[in-house]
DNA sequence: ACCCAGGCGGGCG
DNA sequence: CGCCCGCATGGG
């Protein structure tokens, strides 16, 4: 196994990023290594400390794993370029300086729609649990392993809400329920990799429980749409402290200060503003 | 005990 | 429309 080259690539900042990679995989830091299921198949992920510019994939098929791990991993994103258009202030050049491995992950979109309506009104440690659950109860298991594969909506969609509920998943349970139906009966969420932004955003609002933020995540996560900002509260908090201090702003003007000032590439500089800010408690 | 967490839908003015 | 409120659950 040759690996793969990186540059400005950290697997353990953007593991631990809280995205839906963080929720459905593992991480084992001892050995700086990445264990997910991709379909019927296990890829390992190891970014050695002393080597951190060459990645170690392995899979049962290793072309395959490579390539998945490019893909999900974001791989090709040109980082240095991306650096520089988001590094706008003084701020933003803090946060990339303290993480410049951070990255965006791509993400089933059925997998990011479960993962970001687990997400609202709920910690990072309590939307892991809830989604390990779910996976360990409805998804399928990988031979000669103890994982188990993200359950379609299809699998989800023969759950109660009862189910959902002894997930942990409480007042989000319906919510889980109706979107397993939705994405079951109503719509292929994969048939919506064509659309643009604001039409693909339009579509994930029609799903209940899936608002404003959420659609962003899934947009930004599920589709990798890069010009999607998902404004939660650390966003907005951090948002409001660095540019308009003293001031509360309305979640619409800071959609359009953002749309504004990063542009094509605001997802990353919303990643990068709520990794920072969370990990370094600012309020 | 009390507070909060990657928000959302519903109801009211 | 915009604003306000309740909401399940569990960890600090």
């Amino acid at each position: 196994m040759a690996g793969i080259r990186v540059k400005w690539f950290n697997l353990k900042d953007t593991f631990e990023s809280a995205q839906p990679l963080t929720f459905t995989s593992d991480y084992f830091p001892e050995e700086s290594k990445l264990v997910y299921v991709e379909g019927d198949s296990i890829i390992e992920v190891v970014q050695d400390p002393s080597k951190p510019d060459l990645l170690r994939v392995s899979g049962t098929d290793p072309a395959a794993a490579e390539a998945s791990a490019k893909l999900r991993l974001r791989l090709g994103d040109d980082m240095a370029a991306i650096h520089e258009v988001i590094a706008t202030d003084d701020f933003m050049a803090r946060a990339i300086a303290a993480y410049p491995g951070l990255r965006l992950t791509l993400n089933d979109p059925w997998e990011a729609t479960v993962c970001f309506i687990i997400s609202q009104f709920n910690n990072v440690k309590r939307i892991t649990q809830i989604t390990r659950r779910l996976m360990d109860r409805f998804g399928i298991g990988v031979e000669g392993t103890g994982l188990k594969s993200f359950p379609t909506s299809e699998m989800l969609s023969h759950a109660s809400e009862r189910d959902f509920l002894d997930c942990g998943a409480g007042f989000r349970a319906k919510y889980l329920r109706a979107a397993a139906d939705y994405c079951t009966n109503n719509i292929d969420l994969n048939r919506l990799r064509a659309k643009e932004y604001p039409e693909l955003k339009e579509e994930l609002l029609q799903m209940t429980g899936v608002g404003d933020k959420v659609a962003d995540c899934i947009a930004l996560m599920g589709y990798g749409k890069l010009e999607a900002f998902p404004i939660d509260t650390w966003v907005k908090r951090i948002l409001e402290k660095t540019y308009f201090p003293g001031k509360k702003m309305k979640v619409r003007s800071l959609h359009e200060f953002a749309a504004e000032r990063w542009g094509a590439l605001g997802g990353y500089a919303q990643q990068y503003l709520f990794h920072y800010g969370r990990n370094n408690n600012l309020q």
